[in-house]
DNA sequence: AAATATACTGAACACTGTTCAAATTTTGAA
DNA sequence: TTCAAAATTTGAACAGTGTTCAGTATATTT
């Protein structure tokens, strides 16, 4: 028919067979993705296997490699959609705090609240190792860029705000973060403080401590 | 005999045979503890697996369980030795510092040197699930308490020296202990910071910034 | 309708942990 | 030293993993 066309390889219709094929494509990625999100949720990362997730998803366990490197490759997916999740409640949780300091310290507090509530989803985020795959896009980034990401507005108002530094902030930011990390990690793994009361009182005085001598 | 021999059940040498059969058990059980501290320090956790650990050993995979009740409770005996090997890198390279802050500052790169180095038995310490038998015991706080009796010492010097508050000093130790588990989390399982000299300049960066005002 | 292309599936293989009955070794009394 | 009893070691067996691949079934095009 016409030349652009045969230069793509394509004719007729098959522009609109393409779009479909990748709708559908999509739509079964999306079917895996929902019970490997399920399975997190529930049972946890323990109970993710290939077999679980595509019995879930209604398919075969070896229709899974069809469209996914491995379990591993599709678990790590799951990650945006928890992020949106986990920020969704972050911001309700922060609303009603001041601006500043204030909000800040909410969302911290926000922020780990999602994660004791969700243990399986720290993992995933934190503890489980990335296939190679995964190593390579912006996985590890993403993830170990979402706190700055959820604390972004609020450090730069207060760096406008001539409250506190750049230099201090990047510093503050680093340190919230390693100790946040720290700190869930050895109350989901190491049940250390002993209890959600114990763990509480030492989050809010790390990070009051951390928040506190930031005007130098 | 004697009384004490049947007041106790034992007649004639059996003492020295019950002391026998103790010895030989011991010594299997470092058997296997030997070939798990092995697999742990060259392949790392992922390649510890009870058929691997029983071919190092000697034995039967099988002949593992006639003395612990699983390989995970096997790994976590390992726990002990390594942090006296830990120890034992810790003194050593901070042995030249001067006492006080240096020292303490000394002391806390050492550690991160250590599980830099050797980033299966971080994860055996900090991430590796404890199993029911090893959630009973000391094991987690053996864990958590490490840190602190690294620094013990040097917490205490500053404290007696009023160079430092108890409670400061309380909420220092927390937080670098949150940071520090935190840094290397993100670190041997993120790649962030990416490379090396940067994680050693986030360390150092940390550690001085919590360090900085203690005087307060 | 027939041929072709695409998608799906279960068998198979190599691992994992764990149990248990059988085989082996050690032991101690005759 | 011999031999039966006790203790220890062992591999088969089972239920799980992940992964691959040839064959089946479905869909599409001719």
């Amino acid at each position: 028919m016409n030349s652009v066309q045969y230069i793509c390889g394509i004719v007729k219709g098959e522009w609109f067979i393409m779009k479909n094929k990748a709708l559908q494509e999509q739509r079964i990625r999306g079917y895996f993705i929902e019970a490997t999100k399920e399975i997190l949720k529930s049972e946890g990362l323990k109970s993710v296997s290939v077999r679980n997730i595509a019995e879930k998803a209604g398919y075969s366990f070896a229709t899974l490699y069809n469209y996914f490197k491995d379990a591993k490759d599709l678990v790590f997916l799951c990650v945006q959609d928890f992020q949106t999740e986990c920020t969704e409640h972050v911001t309700a949780r922060s609303a009603k705090a001041a601006r500043g300091e204030k909000k800040l310290r909410a969302i911290l507090l926000a922020y780990l609240e999602y994660f004791v509530q969700y243990p399986g989803i720290f993992e995933l985020f934190y503890v489980e190792k990335l296939s190679d795959l995964n190593k390579q896009p912006a996985t590890a980034p993403l993830i170990t860029g979402f706190l700055d990401k959820l604390c972004e507005e609020e450090w730069k108002y207060l760096i406008t705000g001539k409250t506190v530094s750049t230099a201090m902030a990047a510093n503050k930011k680093a340190a919230l973060l390693y100790g946040l990390s720290g700190l869930l990690l050895l109350y989901i793994n190491r049940q250390m403080p002993a209890g959600y009361p114990a763990f509480l009182k030492a989050a809010t005085t790390f990070i009051d401590g951390q928040l506190k001598d930031m005007n130098a």
